[in-house]
DNA sequence: CGTTTCCATGGAAACGATTCCACGAAGACA
DNA sequence: TGTCTTCGTGGAATCGTTTCCATGGAAACG
């Protein structure tokens, strides 16, 4: 006995001992093994065939297509995977889907990877950063070739995991401070400079700035582009005229409430994304001001209804088109090993009705009617 | 040598034999054969312990867990998934992103899977076919625990093979004909009967409306609705009336175009969704229409910033967060082998500034003027 | 015609986890 | 004290694929 090699008693797993029943045949999953029997050739050919190397015979070739086609086989891609170390897909984890910067930015990152062969998973952080390292984690898990990433939050948790497993990793419209990854970027100096000359020129002098969280670089970035630009111009530079929102609506809302309780209030409002810009004409709508007359409005991120409104929004434009096509281009070069140079985009400021009004007499201020 | 059995010549894998160079050591991924190595136990007691069976002694789990987190260890999903045969994961196919409607719906569904603890992998179809079934095909060799679809087209394609694999599958949304699947609609008839009636009251008798595809079921269903109200209140009933679309902003405008060229134009206008409405308000305020005196509009679909327009746009309303969420209920509930019923939530509608003003005298029809 | 090269093919190892099974130690019971 | 459970543990099979290696026949070369 002592002869015979430990695999004897290796199970054999011939067809005849699978477990088919006279019903529910179509819950056992076809493998890649049903196909080779069916055409008649080994599993190795199968999958020759099956994964397009060339070394195959056209009558091989023709019988397992054939097979496959037949049995309706879908490789299962987790064996795939597990074998082959790539999955052909990557992961896209936006800060907030419901916010239509960010939905659009899934939209043309998810074309631009399906041109390129690959499937995006897409995670929504909510804001929120247990959520992000959750995705995170699961996007990991689950070996995507590389995770395009609009990141919350510092360097810590599953974004350091990221950079020291050395998963390609691309940061769009965000970046975070101290870690060294490529990034598509706006650049919004140059419209937010452009908005406050703008409505400097229109007259205004105190205007009110309703701002990104600081823990956000986009929040510090045009926060730190909005005072500078103030300056430059003179204006007000008083720090009740800024008001911390968190990107989200509802901070816009409070942001109005908030500047127009104010003993001297703006002239103007310049809300630093999309989102707060909705909430902040809600309640200018409420209160029974009239936007572009009794206070002007500007708002950063071009969304397409934002031209509907009556009057028109001005905003402070960048492309999120380009955005995600070379967030996208720029994270299937890192998968290839290269260390592509980050790239910042321009920002320019689009005037329409909400700011084209000259500043109105003293309107908001109580001490002054 | 012919007596050597010939897993002699299988490569040892022992730790010393690793590629363990001075560099790039964070390259090798680490395994639960690591974890296991530095907790001094077997790789089957660290998964009892990572996959916390009870059958683990306090002893082997606290070594377990410490030295997985001091590797930051992460299990390889693939391998997990292609062993044990569920994913913890569903894959939820939108018809568009860039739809408000679909955006927030698929933040509900995340966020109740997520609550369930289950990940979501979203795609986009992008309202085309070809894109619908590749996502499919992808979530099916994925192998999700289940997909919540919002379908397009008929039941033919990778709809089918999710059908014939028993893959639990919930429509949302939309449904497809001949296809039996658990469904979370919406019911179109007494939101557009209310529509119907209520422009009705207001003098208008010839409503423009803007359809949705008739491969669609929501398309269909709408429609039908339309049909059914228009002859209920007695209105026009002429085809001239209606424009079908493709539920895409660009297809509104159009719609708006063809039907104010009609010699005997319509006082008041239904968009089918909420792009084609804003398709459609693009259009008018280019035209110079006044929305709410010159021409009444109603949409379908309830978006946050509708209300902000100025007139409010008046809309059939119906709950996206109530729809994720007994989507991915019931989901789970095929997934643990039920068969729940079908649920049809309700829609009502918001009347707001724009379709509140009486019909205007013959304000659109040349021939009048 | 004999030797070499080429190429399609099949067998089997490998990927990284889970889980069945057997085993030995310890506690319970008579 | 001896047998019977109970329980933690490790070895090994297993999931479905890719890929290395050996093989054998055909083609090409001298």
């Amino acid at each position: 006995m002592e002869t015979i090699p430990r695999r004897q008693c290796k199970r054999t797993h011939e067809y005849d001992t699978y477990p088919y029943e006279h019903e529910e045949v179509s819950m056992v999953a076809i493998t890649i093994k049903d196909v080779a029997a069916l055409a008649g050739v080994s599993v190795a050919t199968a999958s020759r065939v099956l994964s397009g190397s060339p070394a195959t015979s056209p009558e091989a070739r023709a019988n397992v297509v054939a097979a496959a086609a037949q049995l309706d086989y879908r490789p299962n891609a987790q064996a795939r995977a597990l074998r082959s170390t790539h999955t052909e897909s990557i992961g896209l984890l936006v800060s907030d889907v419901r916010n239509p910067f960010f939905a659009d930015l899934a939209h043309t990152v998810e074309q631009a990877a399906l041109a390129a062969g690959y499937v995006t998973l897409l995670g929504n952080a909510n804001e929120r950063k247990e959520q992000q390292d959750r995705y995170l984690d699961t996007l990991i898990s689950r070996r995507v070739d590389g995770i395009v990433v609009s990141p919350l939050g510092d360097g810590s948790g599953s974004i350091r995991s990221l950079i020291q497993r050395k998963i390609p990793t691309v940061f769009v419209d965000r970046t975070v401070d101290g870690v060294d990854v490529p990034s598509v970027t706006t650049d919004s100096e140059t419209g937010i400079r452009q908005a406050v000359e703008h409505l400097a020129a229109a007259g205004h002098t105190r205007i009110g700035y309703i701002s990104g969280p600081q823990s956000i670089s986009t929040g510090r970035d045009r926060f730190a582009a909005f005072t500078r630009a103030v300056a430059e111009f003179g204006l007000s530079q008083d720090p009740e005229l800024v008001y911390f929102g968190d990107f989200q609506a509802a901070s816009g809302s409070a942001g109005v409430h908030a500047l127009l309780e104010l003993r001297q209030p703006p002239t103007a409002l310049l809300a630093a994304d999309s989102p707060m810009a909705v909430g902040a004409i809600a309640i200018l709508h409420r209160r029974g001001l009239r936007i572009g007359r009794d206070v002007a409005l500007i708002a950063f991120d071009d969304i397409e209804w934002f031209a509907l409104l009556d009057p028109a929004l001005s905003v402070i434009s960048h492309s999120v088109e380009e955005m995600g096509r070379i967030a996208v281009k720029m994270l299937l070069e890192v998968i290839g090993g290269g260390t592509p140079e980050s790239v910042v985009l321009p920002s320019e400021l689009i005037i329409r009705g909400s700011s084209s009004a000259p500043v109105s007499p003293t309107p908001l201020s109580p001490e002054f009617v």
